[in-house]
DNA sequence: ATAAAAAGTGAGTGCTCGCTATCTATCAGT
DNA sequence: ACTGATAGATAGCGAGCACTCACTTTTTAT
């Protein structure tokens, strides 16, 4: 049996390597079995590295936890950014958008930043840490909600409309049960749906080009 | 100092005075500490009860937390309708529903109900639980709904709207991080609740009287 | 009054977890 | 090549966890 050659790494390399190894890890650990089975040991499986390699580059597993939180805050925006860009002229079109918002709201990048959310409640660290997050995420949201909307309805509004639409997918997220939430929408939640999008054009008609 | 004379009780009233003691402690303790917190030993100090006494009456802590899901269930129910049986003919009157609303959905009983939510996620045997209480608390609210809302708009639009509602205060509550989430709500939360009474009354105009 | 049954106590048990200490492997500068 | 530094692996430690067991106290039935 040969020896792999082992191509000669700098230590910068390394380091980032194992780092975003276990980052990527944790999210993984998150998304799948939740934050109390999120143990070190399991992350470190996960990631294919050691304990000892997990705690050089991260003090404590909170310290982990909230650099994972940083790491999928800035994936979220992205997500947001390029899975909107997209027509919102018809009721059908809206309600394009929002499906697949439910998506991005469903993806492991979000499922990781819930249940991050929720472990904050009752860590005060990790609460702090994750606070200026949250804001600087929220506020890229509205930028990127008023480079396609802002012409069709005012600053105020904007928000709001943000607000009830990205809370409720999120309550539909947190809420859901199932095995695989990703899965179709059920009868009522593809209504809601609907119904969301038709008040909202409604409310704030197209101009006839 | 004289020994208190220590009435008598019947065993069954011994039994079931303890078990209350014991949801209502995982109840605070699940509001306040988060589901990681909430070990078999805080719940015995918080309820005044020894370790014994718990497991004589629940065989698992799952067990326990699975009588918590459905005892707050239940009070969650009530809860919903005592704070929603009032007018909702002007837009004032339901963004005082939408407040009130709020303040029930960040009540310790539904932040229990979160907890396990999201406990059950990762939790295969809380998850079976939880699914027909989650099912019956949602029929339970749309009976609810439709006793007075019923008259003004059609079936499925009713679901849609709770669904829209309820979704989103939940959302609202999960990604609350503030130490108190019951005061007043943030400036966008304001307008949010605002535009979306405006939307549904728009919507579903009242017929004059 | 007495015995059986049920409720409650509290010390203890095995196990997992976060974390550390010790050691080895790889890289960088001379 | 040699040396210091950085990265990674492995064994193990103390604390906290869910849960058990032998025992005491209280209620019930005879």
């Amino acid at each position: 049996m040969t020896v792999t050659p082992a191509q000669r790494r700098t230590q910068a390399e390394r380091r980032e390597g194992t780092i975003t190894a276990l980052l990527d890890a944790t999210v993984r650990c998150l998304a799948e079995r939740g934050y109390a089975a999120t143990s070190t040991a399991a992350v470190c499986t996960e990631a294919g590295v050691s304990q000892g390699a997990l705690f050089r580059h991260f003090p404590t597993r909170q310290a982990l936890l909230v650099a994972t939180a940083e790491h999928v805050a800035e994936r979220n925006v992205e997500d947001f950014r390029t899975t909107v860009d997209t027509g919102v002229d018809t009721v059908d079109e809206v309600v394009v958008v929002l499906g697949r918002l439910r998506e991005v709201v469903l993806s492991p990048a979000n499922q990781t930043w819930r249940e991050l959310l929720v472990a904050a409640r009752a860590d005060a660290d990790l609460r702090g840490a994750m606070l200026p997050a949250r804001e600087s995420l929220q506020a890229q949201m509205l930028v990127v909600a008023t480079e396609l909307w802002g012409a069709r309805l005012p600053a105020d509004d904007l928000a709001a409309v943000l607000s009830i639409v990205v809370n409720m997918l999120d309550g539909l997220a947190f809420s859901a049960l199932d095995p695989d939430p990703t899965a179709a929408p059920g009868r009522t939640v593809e209504r809601a749906l609907r119904l969301l999008a038709e008040m909202i054009v409604s409310r704030y008609p197209q101009e006839p080009r």
